[in-house]
RNA sequence: GCGCUCGUAGCUCAGUUGGAUAGAGCACCGGAUUCCUAAUCCGGGGGUCGCAGGUUCGAAUCCUGCCGGGCGCACCA
């Protein structure tokens, strides 16, 4: 099924063409959704823009192109407005007819809703999560995790092929660090390192970080340590699988827990590849000696002293740090996976070491025009006051905490605020459990996923929580109260007729249909600008349409609407309307609940 | 010092090829409940889009300067 969008705007294109003689490649409808519903549901803003490039009225320009513009059987008559904006409105018919040709669901975790998968699937290489190994995830790793993890499941509902690789830094300083100390202060550790659990780790690490700080003697041990464990000497490499093996376990307590599923593909994988790369950047001649260090120097690029900043490729000491691993990286996901598409989730403060790499990239010839690299650089979680997210003694909140909060919190709301205590009665104890995960897990999710990505924004439980606004519990709740009418009705949705056909006349109907039309260009410009709040944004209109659609006073009787034709109708804007919920929150990786 | 980025209603935030009277939620005020989940819905007040110039038919959006905040700048990642 073709999106409205694209339709209108090969029509629009069709008829500049037909009314200027254009060629229809030149020309750029300019044609978007409508910012406000009283201008109708689209407008074309090219006829100002092309009456100047003529020499002509911009309203008499417009004119001609509505004259020229066909949309029987779409649109109501356009109307020009203002300068000469080309307002168009979907005809209800219209909307009907489109919302017949959804197929039914397969089953439910199967169902597109009949939208198109990409005409060109391509392998792209999602770089998410990635945290450091030997400490707990923090609330730092929150946003990569959870925006990574929407961005995959997008572009894979696309159609695309998509790598999730969890680039966890297994290879760097802080293991030579933590092994370094355990040989001063803990050898014992060593000798049986399969027994070690992750809060020692974390102790170990925290201990080794503050003297690797205050001792500069240590700092050099350590930087030794790591050069041993970058020559892979077999007793060293014993304990440090050991520490991974026991920090991942603990990584994936907490990706199950948020339904994220991910490859763990460390910087470690590449160690052997980065002599290679060290060798490609000197055979072209683009790596340069700087006191001691092998550097590339890319143009635009200056630190401090206003000297040029390099990308060391290797340190003077012979070790390689993340510029190395980061180019390897990049090489593999190119030239072995083959991919076309590489996005990075990291925070926003690595936007410069990402310039460099993607530069260095395309300088030493990697991947020609067809590959994409994109940094979804995003802004920091920040406290209520603005300043950086951490525990009341300044240290990190590990984000096990953070999801046994939000459960607590969650289900507080589920008890408290709830005005139905007859229907809340008849939960159990594992249902108020099922549903408080949902919610809890679904509201940290959908409070990061609905900012801008690149902001920072303020995390507030009191926000996300709540019922009123574009939040989670309100779209898990909207979702709820639809399917409730299914149950309440004694109908399986599946089970409707599929040639009933959607009657739309009252007003609340109409908006519920073409918001639901609406879903499928969401998706599509989601998964090219890569931008997830669009999504919520568009769940959150569309939950409001059924809240309004369900209303006592604005809104239209269901269960009891007749004639049978319009109660079919009704029955069917709901399934759709749920359908539409799900598949929307599960592409941002939340699950919903039958009932609240 | 150089570079990047942000500044939108009392608060939290949307606003992406420059488009119409700058939007939403919270808070505040008012209204709706014999009725399918009112955990909802409807209405209202509230703005010099940091400031000043510029480009343009048209600027929150692009350019310049200034003010204020954040971040980055070679052997950590």
């Amino acid at each position: 099924m073709q999106s409205t969008i694209e339709l209108l705007r090969q029509r629009v294109t069709a008829a500049v063409a037909g009314a200027f003689g254009l060629a229809e490649a030149e020309i750029n409808p300019l044609l978007n959704r409508s910012q406000d519903d009283k201008f109708g549901d689209y407008q074309s803003n090219c006829a100002m823009g092309l009456a100047k490039k003529l020499g002509k009225n911009p309203r008499e320009v417009a004119q001609r192109i509505v004259d020229h513009l066909d949309l029987a059987n779409i649109c109501s008559a356009p109307e020009i407005a203002g300068p000469g904006f080309i307002n168009l409105r979907l005809e209800p018919k219209y909307i009907a007819t489109q919302l017949a040709s959804v197929p039914p669901a397969a089953n439910a975790w199967e169902d597109r809703l009949g939208i198109d998968k990409a005409a060109n699937p391509v392998v792209a290489a999602v770089d998410l999560s990635s945290p450091n190994l030997a400490k707990e995830m923090h609330v730092g790793h929150v946003r990569s995790t959870i925006l990574g993890d929407c961005v995959a499941r997008i572009l894979e509902f696309e159609g695309h092929e998509v790598h999730r690789i969890n680039h966890v830094g297994d290879w760097g300083t802080q293991f030579g660090m933590l092994l370094a100390y355990l040989r001063r202060t803990q050898p014992h550790v060593l000798e049986s390192p399969d027994d070690l659990h992750l809060d020692d780790l974390e102790k170990f690490y925290v201990a080794a970080k503050t003297l690797y700080d205050a001792d500069p003697e240590f700092a050099e041990t350590s930087r030794q340590t790591v050069v041993e464990l970058q020559s892979q000497q077999p007793e060293v490499m014993a304990v440090w699988r050991a520490f991974c093996y026991e920090s991942l376990r603990h990584c994936h307590e907490i990706y199950d827990r948020l339904d994220v599923r991910l490859e763990d593909r460390g910087e470690s994988f590449y160690r052997d590849m980065l002599p290679d790369i060290v060798r490609q950047f000197e055979k072209k001649g683009l790596a340069k000696e700087s006191d001691g260090a092998l550097c590339v120097f890319l143009d635009g690029f200056t630190a401090r002293d206003g000297e040029p900043l390099p990308m060391m490729i290797r340190k003077s000491d012979g070790g390689y740090n993340y510029d190395t691993t980061d180019l390897a990286a990049i090489y593999h996901r190119i030239e072995t996976l083959q991919a076309k598409r590489l996005i990075y989730l990291v925070g926003i403060a690595q936007k410069q070491h990402f310039q460099m790499l993607f530069a260095a990239a395309r300088k030493i010839g990697w991947g020609g025009s067809d590959v994409e690299l994109v940094h979804l650089g995003f802004g920091n979680m920040l406290a209520a006051d603005g300043t950086p997210f951490k525990t009341r003694d300044g240290g990190t909140i590990k984000l096990k905490n953070l999801l046994d909060e939000a459960f607590t919190r969650a289900k507080d709301v589920i008890v408290e605020s709830a005005a139905d205590d007859e229907r809340r009665a008849q939960f159990d104890e594992k249902t108020v459990n099922e549903i408080a995960a949902a919610i809890s897990v679904g509201a940290v999710k959908y409070f990061d996923l609905s900012h801008n990505l690149s902001s920072d924004y303020k995390f507030d439980w009191d926000t996300m929580l709540s019922l009123e606004g574009n939040t989670a519990p309100y779209m898990l709740y909207a979702y709820a109260r639809v399917r409730s009418i299914g149950r309440k009705a004694g109908i399986d949705f599946a089970t409707l007729p599929t040639d009933a056909p959607y009657i739309l006349e009252h007003d609340a109907e109409i908006r519920l249909a073409r918001t639901i039309l609406r879903f499928a260009e969401t998706v599509h410009q989601v998964a090219a600008d890569l931008r997830p709040n669009v999504l919520t944004d568009y769940l959150y209109d569309l939950s409001k349409a059924f809240s309004l659609f369900y209303d006592r006073k604005h809104g239209v009787r269901i269960i009891d609407a007749e004639p049978e034709p319009i109660r079919l109708s009704r029955l069917r804007l709901c399934d759709l309307t749920a359908r539409t919920l799900r598949l929307g929150l599960s592409l941002l990786g939340i699950k919903t609940v039958e009932q609240m």
